[in-house]
DNA sequence: TGTTAGCACTCATTCGGGTGGAGTGCTAAT
DNA sequence: ATTAGCACTCCACCCGAATGAGTGCTAACA
């Protein structure tokens, strides 16, 4: 059997239907919808050999039909019209950049969940190698010294380190230079014994001082844990009566709340069609890779600060989310996000 | 009409019920279980006096009663028995104290949750005033200067300032010490008109600079917003099923994910009993003053961290929550929380 | 006078049967 | 190949009866 023209109408007008109502959708009401003029009973074969195919199920004898995953896969892949969106614009909302960009991450997921009433979640920039750029440690007060160091993507991190008895101005002024010249453009994996060693040597009267910081040199180079994700609208999912029910809300939810979950949907690989421009990719149940998604589809979207920084942007819905609108806003928050940033540099 | 010792036990004995079975509880059971020996007409009658003083009500004629915010009020004042809580050692769970105090608050928040079934806030630590203790600029490249502020409670502050032209090493370091002598130790309010003019006349061919630099100085100082709230177990109240219909679960649910909303919770009055040992306040209702929480209690307690600098912990459950461990755990985790950031100074 | 047994009454919940409607699959006619 | 028609299935809903927990009241009792 093949998947003919007036199949994949009708599936097409099935799906479309089901995601608006989110109920099983019967052979009758197709018959009406489309411009096939098909009496129901036509309908009926082929929505049988739709099942067959695999592209819809039946929750139960007599019951109408909704689409199976790969029915949605088909429609996401093939059937989506780049229709431009009618969201307003976002930019608008965010134009009042206060200069963090966390601030602006956290907004971004907050308008495209208002907008789109589903749950959002955007995970902050990542850097795709760490170089250190500039270090500096000054003496706070007697008992603390404070490190900062700046990596070669101007994120700023410090620490105090309590010592135990003053260091004298000299060494501090000769421990910068010394950290500077030695460690300056390395990546945390060209730091090896040898560097250490030889910075050890030089100031073997601080060796716990040294230690420290290149403990945190270290942290901070491989800090994955730091990793933000952004979370707004977890709770628009109870609109869904499908996703509404205590267990399935609370497994979301949590997902929400403890976000560490989402770390690995960072790796996520590339799924069927990509959107050339913004590289919009949608799973769909089982294919985002966690368990607490399965009933879920996401859309995510993956946005440039600057060349090989970049972070990612997901939609969670229903597995009957509305696609078309979904991707158009997708797409259009993108571009308007590329402006933003192009302006910051 | 007076509350007599008779009427106390009886209303003890409904809260007690209440709480276990979370339905409403009648004459006849609260007869077998207490130790009074009553018949249930009697203890009808009972009822229907605290129900007249309004300690309980009833959803419907014919249907048991269950407790008024004011009986549960009267509970929580006068019938704790300071029971030692049964709580595992939680410090055990906390040990490995990372050194961010941001983590190890999140971690008490997802402890607590783990343990009590129900929802948790913690507070950042707040500080009462801040001043600032140490300033510095650095060049980080010819375009970027370094703003570090350090304030007296050890917190570190810190932004990149953008310039259009290289300032010399000179000015820098003469900056820094204008900056360190004439700022040091000021409150954002001391920071007037006068300073400020000295400070650019001295620099007059950097205003700009000057300018951003106070004007971070001038946010970090009064920064609200920064202050951190760490939720967990939000879920948890799906749990309870006078809480989690829709409509409730969503305004609860969202309130933690929008943290924004407790903020004011952290300047809430003391209510009725205060514990003597940790400061627990608990919160019935229409107490929180958030309307979200309206179907809800609370039950907060706050640690020190060091003299004038403290946060608050908050325990959300539905009115019906078990008061008596919930506050038995918060004092245990109290005196755990004392003694952790008592080894940490 | 406080306590209790008894009784009539209320009301939420539950359960089963009946009904309507939506939908299907099959068959026979076009 | 398409369609009309029909029998059949099954869910959803409504209704009414039964259930049962609980109350308030009254009258009797110690």
């Amino acid at each position: 059997m093949e998947l003919d023209e007036r199949k994949l109408k009708i599936l097409q007008a099935i799906i479309r239907t089901y995601l608006e109502t989110g109920e099983p959708v019967g052979s009758r009401t197709i018959s009406k919808y489309t411009d096939l003029n098909l009496s129901s009973a036509t309908i009926r074969n082929e929505m049988s050999d739709l099942e067959e195919l695999g592209y819809i199920l039946q929750p139960h004898t007599s019951a109408g039909r909704i689409p199976s995953d790969k029915g949605y896969r088909l429609y996401v892949d093939t059937m989506l019209d780049a229709k431009d969106s009618e969201i307003q614009n976002l930019r608008d909302e965010l134009e009042e950049k206060t200069g963090k960009i966390d601030d602006v991450l956290q907004k971004v997921a907050r308008v495209l969940a208002a907008n789109t009433n589903y749950a959002t979640l955007v995970s902050g920039p990542r850097y795709q190698s760490k170089h250190v750029k500039f270090i500096q440690v000054t003496e706070v007060d007697e008992k603390n010294l404070l490190v900062v160091i700046v990596l070669d993507n101007n994120v700023v991190k410090n620490q105090m380190i309590r010592i135990d008895e003053p260091v004298e101005q000299e060494t501090i002024v000769k421990l910068n230079f010394m950290l500077n010249t030695t460690l300056n453009g390395l990546d945390v994996l060209e730091m090896n014994l040898a560097v250490i060693q030889k910075l050890k040597e030089q100031f073997d009267s601080h060796t716990r001082v040294i230690d420290s910081i290149l403990e945190i040199i270290g942290k901070t180079l491989i800090d994955e844990d730091d990793l933000e994700i952004y979370t707004s609208g977890a709770t628009n999912i109870l609109k869904y009566p499908e996703l509404s029910d205590k267990a399935k809300a609370a497994q979301i939810l949590d997902a929400f709340e403890e976000k560490r979950i989402f770390h690995n949907w960072l790796g996520l690989p590339e799924k069927g069609r990509t959107d050339e421009s913004h590289d919009i990719q949608v799973y769909i149940g089982d294919e985002t890779n966690m368990d607490s998604m399965k009933d879920c589809s996401m859309v995510t979207a993956t946005y440039r600060v600057q060349e090989g920084v970049y972070g990612k942007i997901g939609i969670v819905g229903p597995k009957r989310m509305d696609y078309d609108k979904v991707v158009g806003t997708l797409n259009s928050l993108m571009s308007q996000l590329d402006d933003i940033f192009k302006d910051k540099n």
